[in-house]
DNA sequence: TCCGCCTAGGTTTTT
DNA sequence: CCTAGGCGGA
């Protein structure tokens, strides 16, 4: 019997669910099921093969991505059956991994972890303790730095050694100081969770040993997005049985800039010779009219021939469409209006759409045309929730309660709220810690001693009276917060925490009335999600809360339900799927953005960017860029992405413009929230070609020339300069132009050419 | 120590 | 344009 598994998979879907032992790399274009190939291949081996979920590591990309992969399996296995399962991303699955294996480098379990935004403040600390100029040696440089290196899987000595050049060496040194205080702090950052795990099964081969014993089943999705420390991750613990399956798509690689190396995937059948290759050419989500759209990008560029091409069963669709915007507030409008219209003619949902841009800036526009029109949306990204200020500052006093020797957190909760402790006292204790060899945590309790009357070191008894006092009574308030985490569950320790702080009284002095209800509002849903772990046993839910919070993205609480447009960068959109997809800004400098035309291979990536984000879209697709567009608060003229050029003009829409704008007179300035000086003429009909400053080229570009959207759907609302106003009651694309049937008001069914008639639409 | 004014510099993308 | 840090004054 055909495994029920299989059905509704096509054969070479089939073969992927089905391979046989040893190493699979299945090649999968966009839209082309991967994730639910790889999902169906656990369910698969689970059920048809009788393994043990014990034995099957699956990694995802995102959390999101890991837990729809466990609720498919709930789905297709019934309750119960995939909870031994492993699943979830390299960074949780490592978390998780320390927390059981970390003692074998002697470090306690308890350890935290830190984020981008700790790792920053902890470079900053270094840069201080080494006496450097945070001017001339950056901290967001260095910072990457150090990260870049434990992707590569150097540390600190073998970055030194490998680093000749003085300003390398300077970086060297901070990279040491960095691992010592996280070493001090009892910390390990994002990079460390690879790095150190890899580090473990280097040392201790018996560790791995057992983990290869246990994991006789390896998956990865997105496998071309994995850098060196989890390509080695990956190989380590493949190494025994081989039995590992990979999934991905090299023209989807768009995380070189975390060290993602394109090579893993490509070489893939060179690190594992007996490995079956899988192409999924078959997509099923977009229309041709989009795959044709989105080839004609990813292939623009490049001489060598593809490993696979897309093709889909699906009608062709509505034609791709290209359009200007005068500037981004514009752009938000027309894409607004879009959506409008979209929602009054289609049978859409705030939900099918979704605008996809590079930078998380661009998002700023948007937010405002829609809440100019009183539409729903959802910005994705941008300031992720967990690294809110006031989130920040609850979570570094439950760190610190978790973990007292978690230097960034301590320093975070001495200066907040001020209470009269500064950089003055902060310094002397550092020195003071220093001098007596222990951890700062440890030194002020140290002081607490010292205040009756124990002289432990025979040391000095520092600070004046006052700072003295100030710290006494903070380290008293921590050490009754912790005396209520021995005995109250999470949310009474949260509850605690909040009322000694005073923290509802302090939001709205600091934000005001509105800002700070809005920030306490976030603090109670930090209590919320706390909430869902009061179901642990009480010694794991600060840990457990804590670990999961530090690894969370923004994606991950991503709701499809929510009835809103979606705002999300292309990075995030990557792996999601919307029926309406607005590509924004298609232009120079941003895509491909400024900070990546240096090089061939990051213009490249950029490219790639652009396809991820046309693929998303399953019906329609909109692309639209800006005339001009400012920066640093400058007004520069845009010049239209160089991808759009590598478009045949064929498979492009330029809709008549229903708006039309006029450029503003020379030298005039478009006050940013008083009237507008260029005013939305009422349409009349086809525009006049817009100037166009330095288009990409003359001819063969879909920036040049293009014929018309159908733009007028039935139950359009229209005006005729002779008829008056009526209805659309059916339309299609022509030639140069669009042929409408109207029932006018007055003078009854007439037919007409759209452009040429100079029809109006109108708003319903 | 804290507050507020000022200026110089900065914008990719994320687990 | 915006914001984070530096600097002067209370």
């Amino acid at each position: 019997m055909i495994s029920e598994l299989l059905q509704g998979l096509n054969p070479k879907q089939q073969e992927a669910v089905q391979a046989v032992k040893g190493p699979v790399l299945v090649l999968a274009g966009p839209g082309s099921g991967k994730t639910r190939v790889l999902t169906q291949r656990i369910a698969y081996l689970i059920e048809e093969e009788g393994v043990d979920p014990f034995n099957i590591l699956a990694v995802t990309f995102t959390n999101k991505a890991a837990q729809e992969m466990k609720d498919r399996l709930e789905a297709l296995l019934g309750p119960g059956r995939a909870t031994a399962l492993t699943v979830g991303t390299f960074h949780s699955v490592c978390s998780r991994f320390l927390r059981r294996e970390i003692k074998h480098l002697g470090r306690s379990p308890d350890f935290t972890i830190y984020d981008s935004d700790d790792q920053l403040r902890l470079v900053k600390r270094v840069l201080r303790d080494l006496n450097l100029d945070e001017k001339q040696n950056l901290p967001r440089t260095i910072q990457n730095k150090i990260s870049k290196a434990k992707n590569e899987m150097l540390d600190a000595a073998k970055f030194a050694q490998s680093k000749q050049n003085f300003a390398e060496q300077i970086t060297a040194s901070c990279y040491e100081r960095y691992q010592e205080l996280l070493l001090e702090s009892n910390a390990l950052d994002f990079d460390d969770l690879l790095m150190t795990t890899v580090q473990i099964f280097r040392q201790f081969p018996e560790v791995l040993a057992a983990y290869q014993q246990r994991y006789t089943y390896l998956l990865v999705d997105e496998y071309q997005d994995t850098n060196r420390v989890q390509y080695l991750l990956v190989k380590n613990l493949a190494a025994q049985g081989q039995n590992v399956f990979v999934v991905g798509d090299n023209d989807q690689s768009v995380y070189s800039f975390r060290g993602a190396d394109v090579r893993n995937i490509l070489q893939f059948e060179r690190d594992y010779p007996t490995a079956q290759v899988i192409l999924l050419e078959q997509n099923y989500r977009s229309t041709q009219a989009i795959l044709d759209v989105a080839q004609a990008v990813i292939k623009g560029g490049k001489k060598q021939k593809y490993l696979k091409s897309l093709w889909t069963e699906k009608r062709v669709g509505v034609k791709v469409s290209l359009q200007e915007g005068y500037d981004p507030d514009d752009e938000a409008r027309l894409v607004v209006t879009e959506i409008e219209r979209l929602r009054r003619v289609g049978s859409y949902q705030l939900n099918d759409f979704a605008l996809i841009y590079r930078t998380n800036a661009q998002s700023r526009a948007l937010e405002e045309a829609f809440l100019a029109r009183g539409l729903r949306y959802q910005i994705i990204g941008g300031i992720r929730f967990y690294e809110r200020k006031e989130i920040k500052d609850v979570l570094a006093y439950l760190r610190l309660l978790h973990n007292p020797f978690d230097r960034v957190s301590l320093e975070r909760v001495l200066a907040t709220p001020g209470r009269g402790i500064g950089s003055q006292t902060e310094a002397e204790l550092q020195r003071w810690a220093t001098a007596m060899g222990v951890p700062i945590y440890q030194s002020l309790l140290a002081l607490a001693n010292l205040e009756q009357g124990e002289t432990p070191l025979g040391l000095q008894v520092p600070f004046n009276t006052r700072a003295r006092k100030a710290l006494l009574s903070f380290l008293k308030s921590i050490e009754d917060l912790r005396a209520i985490s021995t005995t109250f569950d999470l949310v009474g320790l949260i509850d605690a925490l909040l009322e000694q702080l005073k923290l509802q009284e302090i939001l709205r002095k600091e934000y005001g009335q509105d800002e700070g209800e809005e920030r306490w509002a976030n603090i109670l849903e930090l209590r919320n999600v706390a909430g869902e772990f009061t179901c642990l046993p009480r010694e794991q839910q600060l840990a457990t809360f804590l670990a999961e919070v530090a690894l969370v993205s923004d994606t991950d609480s991503l709701k499809d339900q929510a009835e809103a447009v979606t705002c999300i960068t292309l990075h995030q959109a990557k792996g999601l799927e919307y029926p309406v997809v607005f590509l924004i800004g298609l232009e120079e400098g941003l895509l491909p953005h400024s900070r990546s035309l240096d090089n061939q291979d990051t213009i490249e990536e950029e490219r790639r960017l652009f396809y991820v984000g046309a693929t998303r879209a399953k019906e329609r697709l909109y692309l639209l860029y800006t005339f001009r567009r400012s920066f640093y608060g400058q007004w520069i003229t845009s010049t239209p992405s160089r991808f759009l050029a590598d478009i045949p003009p064929d498979l492009i829409n330029r809709p008549a413009q229903p708006k039309k704008l006029v450029q503003p007179p020379e030298n005039t300035l478009v006050p940013r929230n008083g009237p507008r000086l260029v005013a939305p003429l009422s349409n009349q009909g086809p525009s006049e070609p817009r100037r166009l400053n330095s288009p990409i080229s003359s001819k063969g570009s879909v920036l040049s020339s293009g014929p018309t959207e159908r733009i007028f759907l039935p139950g359009q609302r229209v005006r005729h300069q002779r008829f008056g106003e009526g209805v659309v009651v059916s339309s299609k694309l022509v030639e140069d132009d669009e042929e409408v049937t109207v029932d006018f008001l007055f003078k009854g069914q007439k037919r007409m050419l759209a452009n040429l008639a100079k029809l109006e639409q109108l708003e319903p």
